[in-house]
DNA sequence: ATTAGCACTCTCCAGTCCCGAGTGCTAACG
DNA sequence: CGTTAGCACTCGGGACTGGAGAGTGCTAAT
């Protein structure tokens, strides 16, 4: 299945040019773009050969080739070089980050705006978390007589709060009480621990037990809801999207709701990063799309993903190098909060 | 600059012809829509008024006639009839809410998303917020040795964090301290008053002080970061949006940062709903829509603004009803939470 | 194996034509 | 006088046409 050294290095310029002009590109353009030592003859019977294993395909009889899903997959795998970014780039993007603020769905959004900036189309950045949230604190403030703040803080430094009402008026001193007992018995538990405890409880506790359990199960199950994404409108002005019918169809493909089918191996423990072109990705939504995604934060602890979304016709070695290079560093920051001191893998 | 009977009459008609078919609207079609009691001729004539005098306009010579801006406006006051929500509807949208959580975001999020759906146009809600953020609780909860989670707890019930870096190790008890001090010196106070006080600090409070002291102020003068918006698939499907180009366009103004721009007396302590139409807001980029917008919220304590956006050609008394509904049930419910007991002004 | 040559195909664009919907005017009518 | 019928006129949009340009696939010669 392999192709022949001079087949491959076609296939290759065929995608580059490809890549950065939108139009099928034929044999005698070829020639002249890039001074081929072969007539535009000996090219059109290589691109048939191409066309007949599977690599590129025609539109329509008489326009030029356009490189398939794998077509595209040959040339990841084994064609292009993944160099790494510049080093004036890279400083650009740490001096980003380290000005911004030290909230945590600011770094996110950042993350996001960065990503999408750098490969030019959509990317989504997902929260970090650990697998399973735990408790690590809960607090009740008063509002007014019946209704309570509760705020929830997680082990990996999540923060989730919600107004809690109770048949009863609650004073500071009972709320603060009935916190403290609750973070005694439950500080360090996960939804399931706390579920499956045998701690007697009033009926007030258990009232808010239930809660901060409920706030625990929901940040395990959500997760895409609170993923920053970037660079939509960026992607939009892409030739591909010249139809509102095909903007539409991305919009659709990019609304919260649907990202967790998209992204499937979302926050998968394999390390690097993992391209899925076109149809390889099994949401027929997603047939004319490209996804590159990595995980990123702390070996097997806190972390979360990072996706760029693009038509399949996409700059692979700069994506992918930024992507790689994108969750390394947001790795890095993660380690420097929450973990031993970074790695220091990259300089 | 009152228009004859009939003329409004006409006028009604074609802005409502024309809301529903989104093609300009000729004579001839009219008095067979309408079985008006006139020929079409008649109904040329008094066209030809209504153009010189502003309220509608022609595309071009021989198609039908569209409304002006001016003849939504005339029609906005002085013609159509703001009729209440049928009550089935208003039960439909109680129920939703009620089954609601309780988290503050998730509100705002259900409430953009029904509110779109209704008007079938996008819709854009802010979070609840009073004029002025107080400190109500501060929290420091350890992570690692050099790190903190800094949680701040606001008097309506916003809560913010971010990870705090000490220049040293710090126990959970001295972070405790360190909390109880601040609530003791601070509870209740605004950026502005915390900047001003003169409670002695050491170096490491002062370090926390600061912190909270940006928390509250970046929570002032953000807002529309943490606005929820919903529906711009659907308005994005509407005819005006045909061309791609119009599709960008709007995009653009929806852009989370220019919604400030766009959305100008967003917490305007007016009550009731104000209408927005084309070219009467000053942003040029909204020249082609339509604003129907309101506060909501406790009278002169917290709320936050609501906001419709779509083209001109938008169905205004089901929007405007919509909103005043919605934003009164909002009201309702902040007040359940913060306030005195709701003030029942809706069956 | 490579290439020149050539007939063929298909898209894109500009031009043309015509239809339909709608207008504005004029003259007639009750 | 307000209303109406009649009619010439005007556009926009869809259908059709005819190159021009880019590209292909095949064949025969090198």
């Amino acid at each position: 299945m392999s192709l022949t050294e001079r087949r491959a290095r076609l296939l290759s310029l065929i995608i580059s040019e490809y890549v950065d002009s939108a139009t099928p590109v034929g044999s005698e353009a070829m020639v002249r773009r890039f001074e081929l030592p072969f007539s535009s003859a000996t090219i059109r019977n290589e691109m048939a050969r191409l066309e007949e294993e599977g690599y590129i395909s025609h539109p329509h009889t008489s326009a030029g080739r356009v490189p398939s899903d794998k077509g595209y997959r040959y040339y990841v795998e084994a064609l292009m070089e993944e160099r790494d970014l510049p080093s004036q780039t890279k400083q650009t993007i740490r001096h980003q980050f380290h000005q911004a603020g030290r909230e945590e769905d600011e770094w996110v959004h950042l993350a996001a705006a960065v990503l999408a900036r750098a490969v030019e189309n959509a990317a989504v950045v997902t929260m970090p978390r650990t697998a399973e949230s735990r408790l690590k604190r809960v607090e009740l403030v008063s509002i007014q007589d019946t209704s309570a703040l509760l705020v929830v803080v997680m082990q990996q430094a999540r923060v989730k709060q919600q107004v809690l009402i109770f048949p009863e008026p609650m004073e500071q001193d009972l709320l603060t009480a009935i916190s403290n007992h609750l973070n005694h018995a439950f500080g360090g538990l996960s939804a399931i621990e706390i579920s499956r405890s045998q701690v007697q409880l009033t009926q007030l506790e258990w009232h808010v037990a239930n809660a901060v359990r409920e706030v625990l199960a929901s940040t395990d199950q959500g997760g895409f809801d609170e993923a920053a994404m970037e660079g939509v409108r960026t992607v939009l002005q892409k030739p591909e999207f010249a139809t509102s019918e095909k903007m539409l169809n991305l919009l659709d493909v990019l609304e919260r709701r649907n990202l967790p089918k998209i992204i499937p191996l979302a926050e998968a423990p394999g390390e690097g990063v993992t391209v899925m072109i076109g149809a390889e990705n099994e949401q027929d939504a997603m047939h004319d799309y490209s996804l590159v995604i990595s995980r990123y934060g702390t070996p097997g602890g806190i972390g979360g993903a990072m996706a760029v979304v693009g038509p399949t016709r996409m700059h692979y070695p700069r994506t992918i190098s930024t992507v790689r290079f994108l969750s390394q560093l947001m790795g890095e920051m993660l380690s420097t909060f929450y973990d031993e001191p970074p790695a220091a893998k990259d300089g």
